[in-house]
DNA sequence: GTTATCTATCTAAATTTTCGATAGACGTAT
DNA sequence: ATACGTCTATCGAAAATTTAGATAGATAAC
């Protein structure tokens, strides 16, 4: 087994025919082919189905695909290992987010990032829709597609999940409303704009449904910055958390909600991940940028292999 | 980077020198000292440091060969993989033991294995020692040395723990002793016979310091099968643990202690590891032979990618 | 100073990978 | 039905890489 071919493979798959892939990485077609089937000749399995419209990886080929990009995720952390030796830290970060966090909490993460470390790089996955298709983030980080995702929900599963910050609601009126804060029993009574992304409309309405409201959204639009368009126009009252409020229009006013619902924005990773430098080296620039999170303190400059690691326990 | 490159690391590494390695691999010294002067160019640091006694690790040598060790570990699971999927569980799995655990549960589970997954090889790591020196078990487990490693504590740590099993601890009399149990009371007038090794005679100090009688063993010897041969001899009474206890000569009966002190016996893995097919058919044999464990139930045959775990809480 | 025991380096041979061209397979459009 | 576009597999030659064997250099022990 050579590492060219896992490459191979991941490339294939990734731009979906071995024309393309080669197309990609300034090489023949030939050799790809002839790198894939070699690898297929040593495993005894046929890891692509190949046709008329390209190749796509058998259910083997997928499970494999996996593992290979955990195996190329770690020939690059050997690279960082070797540069961060020498006093550099360098290498790749790649961070699934969805839009929401990626516009405001991410930039001032990358920001200090790039101050403290400046030769490490930060790829950004955005994928809002974890519906069926798009692959979920968390799905993303266990096949070592993302070192590291944003979420919303703390699931108990395999992945590390550490709280990063509270993000709460807030009502946007339009600059004609007198009001300076909004009483979540006046809702019912107004025109509602809520955001179908992110699943922050649905969190708004089963809070409502908690407090025995029920709630008829007016709107339900799909992006955050239509729901402040839409304010703007003056066609009702919108619901977003704070952080995914952009740029506001002159017209648009931002005002507490009188009961203070949030979400909470988690980070998850791979428990191996804690090994990557550039992973740690983000955490624990998180760490300082979000006070009250609660990553754990990881040492990045000199850890060992016996990694210095205090309170992964999940939420 | 090329994965013969990380082998012939590991290889050296493990060898000790450069010659050595390729006696082991049966290749010629001097590819060996290419492949790894290559990878160093790569790299940009020096991995080994050579001289006449052979070669040994920089600091940043070891860190990166716990990664290496990561990716070939990798590449096997590949391959453990496409076997699988042509309904083949295939592979070999090491396993990190101290003697007593060796001694019983382990030929007990492999036995097991050998039924259900004939073609599953074990290779027995046997470090009794947690010493300096003698790295640690767990460590053996981080560094992608051992896959599982049975331990006797429980610590909190990057490892997932769980309990398989509890191994009360027995006396051992000699058969002229007409006694069908020993009291803790009595142990202070008798001639104690102790066992060194893993920390069995250390927690039956403590357990007997908590109940504030001062023991002072006759004798404190290296090997479990030691004691056995003590009391055969008339020289006092054995204590140790119901499975460090291999055979029994005629002159030697086992007996209950009247409180019952027990050690219990952990399984240690990486997270990571548990989509190691062939980790996970050897915790399923476990978890069937030692009802009472608190292994989790992991599918064997047919997992994805998004692996079935449920239940991997931390003692 | 010699020796024993290491690793690095050199050259030539063997192996492997790559390329460009071409053939085959397979729908689709004419 | 035939020609066409879009894929992948395969072939032979060239390029690159890895390997082996021999030898030189380095270093501590004697």
């Amino acid at each position: 087994m050579k590492l060219q071919q896992l490459r191979a493979l991941l490339a294939v798959l990734e731009a979906g025919s071995f024309g393309a892939a080669a197309l990609n990485l300034g090489v023949a077609q030939s050799s790809l082919s002839y790198a894939v089937a070699e690898l297929e000749r040593e495993l005894g399995v046929k890891l692509m189905q190949r046709g008329r419209f390209g190749a796509e990886p058998t259910s083997v080929g997928s499970k494999i695909a996996a593992h290979a990009r955990g195996v190329v995720r770690l020939t690059e952390v050997i690279q960082q290992e070797a540069d961060l030796s020498e006093g550099e830290m360098k290498g790749t970060l790649n961070v699934a987010t969805f839009r929401s966090a990626a516009g405001k909490i991410i930039p001032k993460a990358i920001v200090r990032l790039r101050r403290d470390y400046p030769k490490v790089k930060v790829k950004l996955l955005e994928l809002d829709n974890e519906g069926p298709g798009s692959l979920g983030k968390r799905q993303m980080v266990r096949d070592h597609r993302a070192d590291i995702a944003f979420v919303e929900k703390a699931e108990d599963d395999d992945l590390l999940t550490w709280k990063v910050m509270h993000d709460p609601y807030r009502a946007l009126l339009h600059t004609s409303d007198p009001r300076e804060c909004v009483a979540w029993a006046d809702l019912p009574h107004t025109p509602l704009i809520l955001s179908a992304c992110s699943s922050c409309g649905d969190q708004v309405k089963r809070y409502a449904h908690a407090l025995e409201m029920r709630l008829e959204p007016a709107y339900n639009v799909e992006g955050d910055s239509t729901v402040v368009r839409l304010v703007s126009e003056g066609l009702g009252i919108g619901i977003l958390p704070e952080f995914a409020i952009d740029e506001l229009p002159e017209s648009v006013k931002v005002v507490p909600l009188d009961a203070p619902l949030e979400r909470v924005i988690y980070v998850a990773t791979l428990p191996s991940s804690l090994k990557i430098p550039a992973v740690r080296a983000f955490l624990s620039v998180i760490k300082t940028q979000f006070p009250q999170s609660e990553v754990p303190r990881l040492e990045v400059s000199s850890f060992n292999t016996a990694h210095t690691l205090k309170g992964t326990e999940k939420p």
